[in-house]
DNA sequence: AGCACGCCGACT
DNA sequence: GTCGGCGTGCTC
């Protein structure tokens, strides 16, 4: 009786694929194994088994695999499911789920490889210009990839010129796979073991009397073995013995030392002891009562807590619980800037049972806490991490927490699969039996829908810790300002004195400017006219540090010009503003002062937050100005003042999320000032000091907000009231991409009549030469999101099907906020 | 996603 | 006349 299995690949594929196994095979692959499995002409892939089973594919002959990958399954039953999940709700393949949810070093792919045959016998003459370069080009370089071919000839199709010269027996092919994982290992040295005995040992001493270095590295070698009864690392040896690599490697050569290497993990913490939790007050304490309760008989709580009202250190005392039940923990968090302040914290209480993922990680540190959460093992009880994490493959979870739960950045955009780690954290949190906490200062309008109507349960928080005041909010009025010519650049006076007198204070100050929407713009004087980038439908932002114009969207970037391109008059100047114009700005007007600046161009690289931040902290740092970034949960002691330079930016963006996310944003950069007894300062400037959102920012009132945004969901027909699917058109060719919209709108109109919008163009229209359309499908609570996911997909197999449409890319994003 | 096959314009 | 571009279809 033949055996199968059904295989997941990395590809977006819809289907599984069935390759035939043997006997013994079928007795050891269970699901969530890696095979790597031959797909096409001549590529080799790592998919992972689904399935195995008998079933005999009639219409096609399955192939067999080439190789099994593992010894147990790397990946689990419940992430197989959620894997299904993901891919069903958010519309996309299981394949692309894989490829986002297993570290990259665990998907070997074949490469390849071209080299030349040994003792060729080649007739130079009768090879063409590109088959000689190449020929050329190996000899220098035993083997090519594919891609290397493709600089090296500077052209596209090289596989005709590789396979002729296949057939002139002149290279040849090999498809290498390679294994992208890497132990980590370091080198350690042991005395050789005759030398045990003490006369032996008496002996090699008086043998190395003339070699000082030596004799002082067996001595150190002696002293660091007794102290710390381990073995002892190459590297620590010859630091302490301050003697060379190479006097080590003589003594080895000598036969006195042994080396050996040991696999060590890469990501180690190395911090003291372990603390005690603080001591809750009461509130804290009342709330950590009411969430153990709620999750008595509910599955997901909404915890509501003002800025600095320390609802980590419940959350601390909620893991600490499921951790000592044996359980895992996962922390999800929006972004890594915020986890250095965190995991510090964390790893005070629960030391080196703390494990981080983020994206910054190299794939081979992924890789150690992907296998540490697989094996439960102690080092990954508690794991921090930003959105993907939720893939990990949790072997007993117990808790999700959600932190700030409402920020946007947990919805994954571009890549397929995009999803919500909130949503989807939730699902997974009932696949596991886990219990979900959603936390945040200023919960989004659906969770605390959620919350209001009995799906979630919700508790508040609304003492600061140790009572600290909540900060004072004004509103500056800069209309009236400007007016009245009390504006100094972009500061009004009312700002700008109490930054003085903040500094003056040595207190520090944190000012806030929101860059979408608002990037210096360069602008001519006389015509009007502003670079644009020549790929994408926006206008070339200007970047002092370099005197460049670069685009946003595709990098391109070219010198700034002396004159405006158009009309060729020499004014030029710059339209809006960023947080690199309010530093300039700034260090003018207070040259006495250390000015930081964080944001998306400041912060790259692994340890980019981590300095700026640690430079604020330590008081190197006055003033920082920054964008959205430095409004989440960072915890800075002496920050007085906190102003927000203009606060319409926000207010008046083209979306249905424009106000809620305004507020949040606004109250939470205003929760950075004041942290301590002092009261804080928050100045909001801005030219519609009348505002509803602005006003409910100043009072802290988010059940207002909350009441009226709601009210107007209802009305325009928004989440949480509606459902939303975005279909984005993309393609090269503008007349087709329309008339593909036109197409596809109708037809959708054909079933879901009035709640089908659009199509309309994006605000911006063409990135990277391609041109975009939107439309958007709205569907009421009454009606079934399955049913409509499906004639969705019927209706999209017709436009498929449509010759001219072809070129047409089409992405679906389920609710896309 | 890759890769092969097949059809059409720009060069020797 | 061929080479190399890209559109189309298939992969167990």
């Amino acid at each position: 009786m033949p055996h199968f299995i059904n295989v997941i690949l990395p590809l977006p594929l819809e289907k599984h694929f069935t390759y035939s196994i043997t006997q013994a095979e079928a007795e050891f692959l269970r699901p969530g194994m890696r095979v790597a499995v031959p797909f096409g002409k001549s590529k080799i892939y790592t998919g992972f088994v689904a399935a195995v089973h008998q079933e005999d594919p009639k219409i096609y002959e399955a192939k067999p695999i080439e190789q099994i990958l593992d010894k147990e399954p790397l990946v689990t039953g419940v992430q197989l499911k959620f894997w299904q999940w993901i891919a069903s709700y958010y519309m996309c393949t299981e394949g692309e789920v894989l490829r986002a949810a297993v570290p990259s070093a665990f998907l070997l792919e074949s490469e390849t490889k071209v080299e030349l045959l040994k003792d060729a016998r080649v007739d130079e003459d009768s090879l063409t210009d590109d088959e000689f370069l190449l020929y050329e080009a190996l000899q220098r370089q035993s083997t090519m990839k594919i891609n290397e071919i493709i600089q090296v000839l500077d052209k596209k199709t090289v596989l005709p010129v590789i396979n002729r010269l296949v057939e002139k027996k002149v290279v040849v092919v090999n498809q290498e796979i390679y294994e992208q994982y890497k132990p980590k290992t370091e080198r350690y040295v042991r005395l050789h073991e005759r030398y045990q005995e003490e006369d032996a040992m008496h002996r090699l001493l008086d043998d190395l009397q003339r070699a000082p270095k030596q004799k002082e590295v067996i001595f150190t070698l002696f002293s660091l073995t007794a102290k710390d009864k381990k073995p002892v690392k190459v590297s620590s040896l010859s630091k302490e013995s301050k003697s060379s690599a190479g006097v080590i490697k003589a003594l080895i050569d000598k036969n006195v030392l042994k080396e050996h290497y040991i696999q060590t993990q890469r990501i180690q913490y190395e911090g003291g002891q372990v603390e005690a939790p603080l001591a809750l007050n009461e509130y804290q304490e009342l709330a950590l009562e009411e969430i153990s309760q709620s999750f008595e008989t509910e599955n997901v709580c909404l915890l509501h807590g003002i800025t600095s009202s320390g609802k980590t250190e419940i959350y601390v005392q909620l893991i600490e619980k499921v951790v000592a039940e044996g359980k895992q923990v996962l922390y999800l968090l929006p972004e890594i800037a915020l986890t250095a302040q965190l995991i510090s914290r964390l790893q005070n209480y629960f030391g080196d049972k703390v494990a981080v993922f983020h994206s910054k990680y190299s794939v081979n540190e992924r890789v150690e806490v992907y296998q540490n959460v697989l094996n439960n093992s102690e080092k990954a009880r508690v794991v921090i991490g930003v959105r993907s994490s939720i893939f990990l493959p949790f072997a007993t979870l117990g808790l999700i927490v959600v932190d700030e739960e409402h920020e946007s950045t947990f919805k994954q955009y571009d890549p397929a699969p995009r999803y919500h780690a909130r949503d989807a954290a939730v699902v997974l949190g009932s696949l596991h039996n886990a219990k979900v906490l959603l936390g945040s200062a200023t919960p989004s309008l659906e969770s605390y829908f959620n919350a209001q109507h009995a799906k979630y349960s919700l508790v508040n928080l609304n003492r600061r810790y140790g009572d600290v005041l909540l900060p004072e909010i004004e509103i500056v009025d800069i209309k009236e300002k400007h007016r009245k010519k009390r504006m100094t650049g972009h500061f009004s006076d009312r700002l700008l004195g109490e930054i003085r007198e903040t500094l003056e204070n040595g207190e520090q100050v944190i000012l806030f400017q929101n860059r979408r929407g608002f990037s210096p713009v360069m602008e001519c004087n006389t015509c009007g006219h502003s670079p644009q980038c020549p790929n994408c439908d926006v206008s070339l932002t200007f970047h002092s540090h370099n005197n460049q114009l670069r685009c946003h969207y595709c990098g391109y970037h070219m010198a700034l010009q002396q004159k405006c391109m158009a009309c060729g008059s020499v004014e030029i100047s710059t339209k809006g503003f960023g947080t690199e114009k309010v530093e300039t700005e700034l260090k003018a007007l207070f040259p006495g002062h250390k000015i930081g600046r964080m944001d998306l161009d400041t912060t790259r690289g692994k340890h980019g937050y981590e300095k700026i931040i640690a430079a604020f902290e330590g008081g190197e740092l006055n003033i920082l100005v920054g964008t959205q970034m430095i409004t989440k949960g960072l915890d800075f002691r002496n920050v007085r003042l906190v102003g927000i330079m203009n606060a319409d930016s926000l207010l008046n963006f083209p979306d249905f999320r424009a106000h809620e996310r305004s507020f949040q944003l606004m109250l939470q950069v205003a929760g950075r000032a004041g942290r301590t007894e002092k009261q804080g300062l928050v100045l909001i400037q801005t030219y519609n000091p009348h505002h509803q959102i602005v006003q409910q920012v100043s009072t802290n009132s988010f059940a207002d907000m909350y009441k009226e945004q709601l009210e107007e969901r209802r009305q325009y027909k928004y989440p949480p009231f509606y459902r939303l699917i975005r279909i984005t058109l993309k393609g090269r060719d503008y007349s087709r991409v329309n008339e593909g919209a036109d197409w596809l709108a109708v037809s959708l109109r054909n079933s879901f009549k009035e709640n089908v919008l659009g199509p309309e163009f994006p605000p911006v229209a063409r990135i990277r030469n391609e041109y975009y359309k939107n439309i958007l499908l709205k569907i009421p609570q009454k009606q079934s999101l399955g049913k409509t996911k499906q004639v969705v997909e019927k209706i999209l197999q017709s436009f498929r099907a449509i010759g001219g449409f072809k070129s047409v890319r089409v992405v679906i994003n389920i609710d896309p906020y």
